[in-house]
DNA sequence: ACCTATTAATAAGA
DNA sequence: TTCTTATTAATAGGT
């Protein structure tokens, strides 16, 4: 604007366009402070210069607020919507999830031994009930898995009487050409306790 | 910068205020692209009126994309911080409580009665144990409240045979001058029968 | 950074 | 709002 006019366009100088760029952006700001002040407008200007640095100005209160001001005023803009969304989601999230730990607590209160006095009779009465189910198909899941390892461990002592009775008999032939007499022998060596389970 | 300077402070006249801002405005908005044009700056202005109108302007990409570059070259700062921060609080609660679900639920499998097949013997045998114990605690929740209930009603019945003596007397006295002989009376008319409660 | 000739912005009026 | 125009403000180029 002074001794010759000015090409719209990138300075290719780069001395000249560093120059320009301070006169410039100084100029761009003084005018938002007037204009913000001359007709009470709140205002911020962000600039990035082409090397990345941020030079910023907001009026009245904080580049956030401002920020926050426009996000509000344009609504649902991408990164606020997203971002705004997914908090909301999330705290929805937590409430169920709060909501079903609650639940889940309410019945296993008692665990602890203690709070049972925030209960109704009501509620005592079908916790007791249910506890009773509860007991019940422990105690028929207990048995059938017990079923399952004598039935187990029955299995074992036929095979291992059978190698015993195997192993007696090549005993008997050894000795029995000889003749040594009746030899007294265990007559199952090799048969192993079964587990005991406390009930 | 015309017919006369001008003080830098609010212009109070509203229609010059409007004028002046319409201007200004429209001169800020032109020196901003001029600045991003000649130096290759990307620049973004937000000008809010005072009566809350936005205007707005971003050089090179969106005022989102702006926003977002300004929040990441600020670093933390307030509504990204914020925003990012309760996100990941956000994540953070709702895996702590998924895994406290899962841990109650464990629990619970058994409500269902359903479910007992994937335990071992032993988990069953604990189960089985804290189970006793529950019922053994709902039990004497159950044994004091229903005291307390039966304390209760013996109160009331007190009260109401009291009452009913009283009016028995009343009777009787009325009664007793014409003397119209023995009058059969229920001895206690009043009297509640005291809840029952199933066991 | 400072100067200053020159251009650009704009206040007031219509 | 927009146009005009007198006047001020901004600034390009040089120092």
């Amino acid at each position: 604007m002074a001794r010759g006019k000015v090409q719209m366009k990138r300075i290719e100088n780069p001395v000249h366009r560093q120059v320009t760029f301070c006169k410039r952006r100084a100029g761009l700001l003084k005018k938002a402070k007037e204009l913000s002040v001359l007709c009470d407008a709140e205002i911020g200007v962000l600039i990035f210069s082409a090397n990345g640095k941020l030079y910023e100005l907001s009026t009245k209160g904080t580049m956030q607020g401002l920020v926050g001001r426009y996000m509000k005023s344009t609504g649902d803009t991408q990164a606020d919507h997203d971002e705004e969304k997914q908090v909301m989601d999330s705290k929805e999230e937590i409430n169920m999830l709060k909501n079903e730990i609650e639940f889940l607590k309410k019945g296993l209160r008692f665990m602890s031994g203690g709070g049972v006095e925030a209960m109704t009779l009501d509620e005592l009465h079908m916790l007791e009930k249910h506890l009773e189910i509860w007991i019940y198909h422990i105690r028929s899941a207990k048995m059938d898995i017990m079923s399952q390892e004598i039935q187990l461990l029955k299995t074992k002592e036929g095979i291992l009487n059978a190698a015993n009775n195997y192993l007696q008999e090549k005993i008997d032939e050894q000795y029995g050409t000889t003749n040594y007499g009746p030899v007294i022998t265990n007559p199952h060596p090799l048969t192993i306790q079964n587990e005991i389970y406390q009930f």
